[in-house]
DNA sequence: GTTTCGTATAAATATGATAAATAGCCGGGC
DNA sequence: GCCCGGCTATTTATCATATTTATACGAAAC
């Protein structure tokens, strides 16, 4: 389920198939963005559509067109990095424990601060939710649900309960890193149960509109996450060093 | 100045144009988005062009076609309201308190977090640029530099320090944010010492290397914005309410 | 050496056809 | 009366081609 990736037209796929070979450095000085006539043959497609795919990663900030000159890579800096697309091409096909660690320094940033308003602001209704992912949490103990799932339930739940729309806007981003992590953490038989109650801890403390409480420990859970991100890079440069 | 609008072509100006009609809320059930043919009329350009435009729009997650049900606004919820464009058209054209007090939530959620980070990576050159902002805003209170300026490249050359991408991504933001709120606070004539003082106290935490005092007085920072919204909030409902 | 200007190149725009998808109508069957 | 299946009109999706505009580069003029 989920495999709600609407549009399955031409234009889209071309978009995708670009936006992957951009973000994982395809092109370069010496293998420049191809002119629209090369691409249609690429494609097979007409002139209309190709422009079309362009503009599309135009707005996106990754590329830019001016005649005579051709179409050429925007410098990073410029690229949509927090556009839902431009995100997903990062992490399918260019996943690093760099982008991983600072992604979860994003989250470092964004869940603590988003845990103290969720419990400033708390009511039946927005605790409500996250308290159903935390018994997602509880269930997937017992094999009775997808631990990954409700953990990004809960997550996207606190999110939500801010009641600000820009938060609810990095839901993306924390579903991505979510879902990248779990590459590394072997947790796919399920989440520990000191896991869930860590969950569980933030959830009380929201609901009993424990601001700071609710920050600290959403804080440390994070914090976890990145001193296991941290520790994992350390092992590979030990390992690369022996290797020397 | 600053008419560094990149992309004088006629494609950007129509985006521009139905973009800022999409965001303020001219399109609903009522006056629902037109066809293609009908756009081509109204601005009188081609097929090819409207289509572009409308492409671009629909990669900034704004609307959505599909044959025979025309073009349609997508809920608000699916605008990639973290895109430069979206943000400018929403701030430009649809300035309220509300926004900038969701703005600036977020403000608390990264800039004490990127002060974290740049006090723990703190180097001679990641540091110099504060500092330069720092000087800069010294020699607004005496009328020799723009005092908005100053404070921008103060926030923005924190978010540099932090060495993430994401949190680079993120300058636009705060950069918005900072050029809304001095609509409110009055302060155009050049920042009080006070604030430059808080401002340096956060740049020598960094400096220190002190990473929990940099957040810390960061977050001060901006908490101060926040109440100042606040109350200009409460004033006005006060004033709506005698009004009755 | 510098400026001016022409030219070639690639995008930007225009036009007009055809294909595909689908919402809603319409008619037939029960 | 109501349900179902196909028909049709509408609108986007795609294609093909022509024309215009912007501009990098080099040649010619000074």
């Amino acid at each position: 389920m989920t495999k709600t990736r609407q549009g399955h037209n031409v234009t889209t796929g071309i978009v995708n198939s670009l936006g992957v070979a951009i973000v994982t450095g395809k092109y370069s000085t010496r293998n420049p963005f191809p002119i629209e006539a090369e691409l249609c043959k690429q494609f097979g497609s007409s002139r209309s559509i190709v422009r079309e795919a362009v503009k599309m990663l135009t707005a996106k900030g990754l590329i830019s067109s001016r005649p005579r000159h051709g179409t050429s890579i925007l410098p990073e800096a410029q690229w949509n990095l927090l556009d839902p697309d431009v995100l997903r091409w990062l992490l399918e096909r260019k996943f690093s424990l760099e982008l991983l660690a600072q992604f979860s320094e994003v989250r470092l940033a964004i869940e603590p601060t988003a845990s103290r308003l969720a419990a400033m602001r708390a009511t039946p209704e927005t605790v409500a939710p996250i308290r159903h992912a935390i018994e997602r949490m509880e269930a997937s103990t017992r094999g009775e649900e997808d631990s990954l799932e409700a953990d990004i339930a809960f997550h996207v739940a606190i999110l939500d309960a801010t009641g600000n729309r820009f938060y609810r806007r990095l839901e993306g981003i924390v579903d991505a890193a979510l879902r990248t992590s779990i590459q590394m953490t072997n947790r796919a038989k399920g989440v520990p149960q000191a896991d869930v109650d860590a969950h569980r801890a933030v959830f009380e403390a929201i609901e009993q509109g424990n601001a700071s409480l609710a920050g600290k420990r959403m804080q440390e859970l994070i914090q976890e996450v990145i001193d296991l991100v941290a520790a994992e890079q350390a092992e590979k440069t030990a390992v690369a060093a022996k290797a020397r």
